[in-house]
DNA sequence: CTGTTAGCGCTTTCAG
DNA sequence: CTGAAAGCGCTAACAG
């Protein structure tokens, strides 16, 4: 019976190469003045054995990791994937990876996963929005790792906050639909108590329309998560109601998307009997027949900057800070 | 000036509880008799001074470590989402964590991306495909950790597969279309060389149709990766050409919610002048005002059925095994 | 340019 | 039920 032969280590590669531990260790890391003769025959030897580095062992001994924890509500929600493409492809030529947790926008969820990350000692944590439990926040300020807030900017993070602002987005949603004419506004939304962003969004929207000094003529809300079937079901039974709406706003490009379905099953023609407007700037919106009118959010952006942030300044420094990564009205051909 | 305290470790909370550090190390590991009146002194003295655990020592001290590397081609195909979905979900109550890269559908990427995943001692490596370089193989077989491969079952996995036949599925989409009379077949696809599943299920449907003495009479490769906008125009070029199918087969739902909105907006009544076929069963296709006829593929249960067989059985044994999660044809009303 | 020594913070093993 | 000693595999700090 051939016994399991025990794992490569550091020492391996140095006896096979002839130096010390270190020199390996000085080699692999790219750190330190090496002579061009050693460093081959290292290489080689590594090439040879096979050797594969111990992460684990190295950020023990240097105090010093290249895990970024990640926590998401959701992944159901193509915005939260964005986010994370965004955070893999900063990370991309810096050897850091990724611990993700996903909360199922359940705080208690997160506070746990906060945790369960903390002890990975990561290098940084990136955790969506600024709705945590007092011990989360705790936590996080305790750490003193760099701690980022992602999506939103309408509150104070503990360290930094990338993202947009939701209320500016619904007030710029509700100034630019005012600006072309409509005055009958609906809404259609979904879940607010685990998405207050676009509860946020909706603020700002009804903010224009009292600048204007017009309200919501009716409004629907969708009791789960957002989704295209919701969408399309709610703008239905918003259709059945007798206050005739101009408009209809959507709580995102999700929701938006089953309502240009609707429109589409029964014949109503958009813009022309009703014109509907999203959120996020999907691409299944753009590729809609007529183009979803909505609001670029720059989701990619927004983790890769997050992570740019960390590399450029891996130590927390006292003061907490703000990036606004802003939005752009995408005026499309369903409003 | 306050000095940076250094970071609480076992000895610390072992102090305030006034016990060894391998006691404390029992408790929060629940391991071994521990008295009851120790343990509350012990979790006390945790909640007290904020501790948490290194996991990084641990993992080194005891060679085991609660992290999973995936690998997966891309997230901005919410395909590869649901499937890390369905990982995260089975990894759920275990406190396993995962690691995530994402490889561009590139093969050296993902061969060094294995190799940075290697280095941090996970308990197991999660891929997509079967498309991996020599070297990635060598490296994954060497590892002697458990590793899945996803997706497909077409090949002869390292340890594991978990997955469907997409020849089975392409076979199967061929068969039910021609049994319910279609004749003249269209295809419009992506870029095979970066999806070789697409390509499983092209040749699947091919052999169908040779069974039944047919030949595909028109089709369309887009360049790129699937999307939308490439389906609506891949089948808007088609149905300029002069080979009138009667049915068209989508690479995926993607590209045939696209070749859907092009018909709508052309005025082309699905089914009665042209029925259309996708793969997937994702949500936004069940959503269309006529519901998109496709292959439901179970993405989110491949992730967590990979997670649990991990789960299970923590230890490679010696001959590779495959699960078939298998597929079902949804019916719909486009074809 | 290379090496020696001394840990990093845990857990394993063996005692009691 | 609790503890002491040893060491996981690497890197920081200091020599040379």
């Amino acid at each position: 019976m051939a016994e399991t032969p025990a794992a490569l280590t550091l020492a391996d590669v140095a006896r096979a190469a002839d130096v010390s531990e270190i020199t390996v260790s000085r080699i692999l890391r790219n750190v330190g003045p090496i002579s061009e003769t050693t460093r081959r025959r290292v290489l080689d030897a590594v090439d040879q054995t096979g050797y594969v580095r111990n992460q684990i062992a190295g950020t023990l001994a240097s105090a010093t990791s290249n895990l970024i924890g990640v926590v998401i509500p959701s992944l159901s929600n193509i915005v939260f994937a964005d986010v994370l493409r965004g955070i893999d492809a900063g990370l991309e030529p810096s050897g850091f990876r990724p611990v993700v947790g996903i909360t199922d926008y359940k705080a208690d969820a997160e506070e746990k996963l906060v945790t369960s990350l903390l002890a990975w000692k990561p290098a940084a944590i990136i955790i969506v929005g600024f709705d945590h439990t007092d011990i989360t926040r705790r936590r996080l300020k305790q750490s003193r790792i760099r701690v980022v807030e992602l999506m939103d900017i309408d509150s104070e993070p503990i360290d930094l906050a990338v993202g947009m602002s939701h209320r500016a987005a619904g007030l710029a949603t509700g100034r630019h639909l005012i600006g072309r004419g409509y005055r009958r506004f609906g809404y259609v939304g979904h879940d607010w108590t685990t998405d207050r962003r676009a509860r946020l969004r909706w603020d700002g929207l009804v903010q224009a329309l009292e600048e204007a000094g017009l309200e919501l003529v009716d409004q629907r809300l969708h009791g789960g998560p957002s989704s295209t079937q919701a969408g399309r079901e709610a703008l239905a039974t918003l259709l059945q109601g007798a206050k005739h709406p101009d408009v209809v706003v959507f709580s995102n490009d999700d929701m938006a998307v089953g309502g240009v379905f609707h429109c589409i099953a029964e014949g109503i023609v958009l813009k022309r009997d009703l014109a509907l407007f999203g959120f996020n700037g999907l691409d299944v919106g753009q590729a809609l027949p007529k183009p979803l009118s909505t609001v670029r959010s720059n989701r990619f952006r927004i983790g890769k900057i997050a992570v740019e942030q960390i590399l450029l300044r891996p130590e927390r420094n006292g003061t907490p800070e703000t990036i606004n990564t802003g939005f752009e009205i995408v005026p499309g051909e369903t409003a």
